[in-house]
DNA sequence: TAGATTGTTAATCGATTAACAATC
DNA sequence: TAGATTGTTAATCGATTAACAATC
């Protein structure tokens, strides 16, 4: 598979894709072009064709892209058409919403176990996933071989949990804590900082009229 | 306020150099040069003068930035220097975290109500915040002057939900349902998609080595 | 004043779009 | 074969970085 320097732009827009060839096979559509697919994607056929053709030639001259082949290769540049072992970090609400999301299962995302400092909710299942204590870290880490942990912690002890979950061999983390966290460079993060997107939807509603069509996606 | 063809770009890291700034504050700092919170956020301090000043000159020669009060101007830019009134639809998981997070109130959110179609959680509060009924939309909405609304539902009902709260007169849709809304270009619309994100960072896992440091942030 | 640092213009870099030859 | 549509190169557009005169 070919992924040298691929710009963040377009790994950005591939699981967007995904999505919308998921829709298609459901309404059983076989094949489509890529402008076709732009159409519905509202972005130019040129993007699609150029995006893609960074992974590789996955359609056919005269016909188009068959959607179900798509699907399963883009699956594979993103990784899940393979197993990912995960941890919740922080057992609140946040961290049952993500526990109670079937469909990252169905992704492949196999959620091991919740962690949360607060003793009342150790010992509890929440969806069939046991919440354990801190402590319990690095054990169920190496025993269940997790590489992903989603953090969903307040962002004062964010910093100290994510260098702990590191050295006990978490390679991925998905950070929902308000603060931006510093690690070796063999350690990838996604933030998701819900409160800077709730911002942003408070700046396009300021500033509505001279806000582009094309920003409002 | 100059905001004349802002980029996408510079909007969303308008909420970043707000955080910085917010904990430069704490950390009690009076002024400091594009310089030194460039080395601080890990970009150029050329961006970050270029991105400041879409918006006005906020700095001094010599001196700097006034950290309180280029902290109060992003605040304008981005219209948290005013109260935004919000509903959240769904009242499952990840709408009780958006409810039970405070901060979202101290940059003047405030939450009005919750709507669920479960007849079990109708008529609850969740800190202090009514679940209602779905009917009871429109009602509230008016009644409250709702801006914002939060769409934490399934994605099936979710452009029909949608579509009724700009009927009612909803201006901003937070959506964390897991599909593109079509609506009027006079509503705006930030889209959380968690699915994407957690394959974004399944992405960056699997392609590691091939992944600049750059792209990790 | 001299030093520091901004605001802003110019240069560079990267991403998107257009065009078209290759080919199914 | 003729028509359709890709893969890919070239042109354009936009965003980032560098440079420096203005000025506190």
């Amino acid at each position: 598979m070919e992924n040298k320097g691929i710009s963040k732009a377009v790994i950005k827009r591939l699981p967007r894709y995904y999505r919308y060839l998921g829709e298609l096979m459901n309404e059983g559509v076989e094949r489509i072009s890529s402008h076709d697919l732009s159409e519905r994607m509202h972005v130019t056929a040129s993007q699609i064709r150029q995006d893609l053709n960074h992974f590789g030639g996955f359609g056919q001259q005269g016909y188009g892209y068959n959607v179900a082949y798509l699907y399963e290769e883009i699956a594979k540049i993103l990784g899940i058409d393979q197993k990912h072992n995960i941890i919740i970090i922080g057992a609140g609400n946040l961290g049952q919403a993500i526990a109670n999301y079937t469909n990252f299962e169905k992704r492949g995302f196999i959620i091991k176990g919740m962690f949360d400092v607060n003793p009342r909710l150790v010992g509890m299942t929440i969806r069939g996933i046991p919440v354990y204590a801190l402590e319990e870290l690095e054990e169920i880490i190496r025993r269940e071989e997790v590489q992903i942990a989603a953090l969903t912690i307040p962002k004062m002890r964010a910093e100290e949990v994510a260098e702990k979950l590191v050295a006990y061999g978490i390679r991925a983390i998905w950070n929902f804590a308000h603060t931006d966290l510093h690690l070796p460079d063999d350690v990838v993060v996604e933030n998701v900082h819900l409160s800077e997107s709730l911002m942003r939807l408070s700046y396009k509603l300021v500033h509505m009229d001279s806000v582009s069509g094309e920003m409002l996606l």
